[in-house]
DNA sequence: TTTCTATCTGCAATCGTTTGCATATACATA
DNA sequence: TATGTATATGCAAACGATTGCAGATAGAAA
């Protein structure tokens, strides 16, 4: 045995046949015969031939590579999106590369070419919390290689989507606080450039407005939803002329956080304020009070996007039409946000 | 613009060079002079030109790709090694191909076909609970690649690796439970195919029998670490002659079951039984009570991982010995093993 | 002028497949 | 015999870069 790879080549020489043949054989063409596949695979199998998949990529301009940008791995509903987009791509025979933009839009640009240079069939995107310019994926150089977003999408632009339903789920939270009897309900929500937060804002608004309740901007906070920003908000608002009866908080950290908070400054949850989280991560069940979350489905959501860029990619037809797919949430309801 | 991808033949044309001198002015090769690289440069820029890294990978053999296989992205430890593996990578300019075993060893043997045939240049492995067969990962059609194997590891075989210090882990655990006055400390375990269960599972006999404890095989269960496992386990183990004082949990996910089981049967924690679990994962802060645990350090992990497989895939030399990094672990008191 | 370096550039093979087209064979049909 | 139709195989040109080797050019030294 050699130290160099085996290849077709070697194969062909093996059985005496072209280089051609060996090739159809190995990958089922229906103008070889079964005893020769047999001939050829056997001796593919005894020779130790392994498949050169970038040879084959490079030949056949189809990689089965798909990208994938997201702000970090190991935030619990990017890897619960992630664990199901690798599952289906694998059942396609596709290949997922992982790049984490951690949260820099000029490092998720970067990642855009590098993903191009890599020959990628499809990129599927879950932007930073502060991308704005999309530009970049739509350029010239992007030809042919569709794009699919989900979760945090562009908010002013047609493209490939999947998301969930938050103007609904903003809404949903919101009203049902509101049917909870609160009258002052702060929300704690993320940077508004984020697609999600700009909706679940919308969404919070629409409910006030149905129940007549007005809108205040002092009991509204943007900013990355972390223990500390909540600790400071929460400051803030109860050192404020209206303090809160309900706090509306756009991830399930901050909501914990705001828990905390209570715990360290004698408010009782849920009966002198009440709080919902979103997303209904592991923690939401654990915490006493249990807290009220929207669950969001993120295996549908990763399974949908992988679905959506194959059927992108299969498409022969030059889609001019933009599929923008929504995925329903719910809302849980929990202790945190009981009647007393 | 023609509607076929821009090459290096393309800007050969265009500035009146060859092909080869394109290819040494764009990877700033020092044969070349500055003002022909600006030139060349100007010109890519100009025609939209966009490297194939493909193409490049087939003619040097150096695909710039590491494969890594994992149980499940979706894992909360798993996902923390996997955001630092990745960042670390891409320092070095290289992409990671991720895939899922989903805890099937057959799966997972399929896995390394697949990455071999896209010429990954490295393994990065975390093996399922159950796997025991290794050969897949040095059978002579892997020469040349290196394996590097993070904590889950090969329970009897020399190889790259890089582990926590799960017998410490184990052995802290239990002597912090013995300082406790614990004399009965059941052993909640994964299976014993699986590396780290079998390391804490001594760390676990060692202390009992440093501080004259006998081991009893009544109060240990080997399974997955789920929450109905663990609930049958506490059942067997308040309906058995010998009633636990502590129990300790091989990851946190049991600790909150027998938390959860302690609430709905009356023992309290920890006056009556003492728990610990294992991972320190974000849940154990926000139990009550608080749980003990122990952290490992998963970026830590990841980093490592990262650079052992750059360094093997950097050196030369063909490395005979196998190298073994072994990353500390901190054990983390907190109220569920705490002195009434 | 000649010769020698040093510096730059080009030729052409190569990486391991895929694939359009041509060809070969066998057998049936006219 | 000539023709047609499947079926099976081979030829050779791609795909887009890298790279060993040879060659060209320019300036300096002899």
């Amino acid at each position: 045995m050699k130290d160099q790879p085996v290849t077709i080549k070697d194969i062909a020489r093996e059985v005496g046949m072209s280089v051609s043949s060996i090739s159809r054989a190995l990958s089922d063409h229906p103008h070889i015969s079964e005893e020769t596949k047999l001939k050829v695979k056997a001796a593919a199998e005894k020779l130790g031939y392994r498949y050169n998949a970038l040879a084959a990529a490079l030949r056949s301009s189809r990689s089965k590579i798909i990208g994938l940008i997201v702000p970090r791995v190991s935030m619990p509903f990017q890897s619960a999106v992630i664990t199901s987009i690798q599952n289906r791509l694998h059942t396609y025979g596709y290949n997922l590369m992982v790049c984490q933009s951690n949260e820099s839009p000029e490092l998720e640009k970067k990642l855009v070419d590098l993903l191009l240079a890599t020959q990628v069939e499809g990129l599927i995107v879950s932007s930073t919390l502060y991308t704005k310019d999309y530009s970049v994926f739509e350029r010239p150089s992007m030809r042919g290689i569709p794009v699919v977003f989900y979760d945090r999408v562009p908010k002013d632009k047609a493209c490939h989507k999947i998301v969930g339903d938050e103007f609904n789920g903003g809404y949903q939270v919101t009203k049902h606080l509101l049917e909870q009897g609160c009258k002052h309900i702060a929300h704690i929500s993320g940077p508004l450039s984020c697609s999600i937060y700009q909706h679940r804002f919308n969404g919070y608004k629409e409910a006030l407005n149905e129940y007549d309740v007005p809108y205040n901007e002092d009991l509204v906070f943007f900013h990355e939803l972390n223990k500390e920003n909540t600790f400071i908000s929460c400051d803030k608002l109860f050192a404020g002329k209206i303090v809160p009866d309900a706090i509306f908080a756009c991830n399930d950290t901050a909501a914990l956080a705001v828990i905390e908070y209570g715990e360290g400054n004698n408010i009782s949850i849920p009966s002198d304020l009440k709080v919902a989280g979103y997303s209904n991560d592991n923690r939401v069940e654990i915490s006493r009070p249990k807290i009220t979350s929207v669950e969001q489905f993120p295996h549908l959501m990763g399974d949908g996007a992988a679905k959506l860029i194959m059927d992108l990619i299969q498409s022969t037809e030059n889609n001019k039409s933009y599929i923008s797919l929504t995925t329903s949430i719910e809302l849980i309801k929990r202790e945190s946000s009981s009647r007393v």
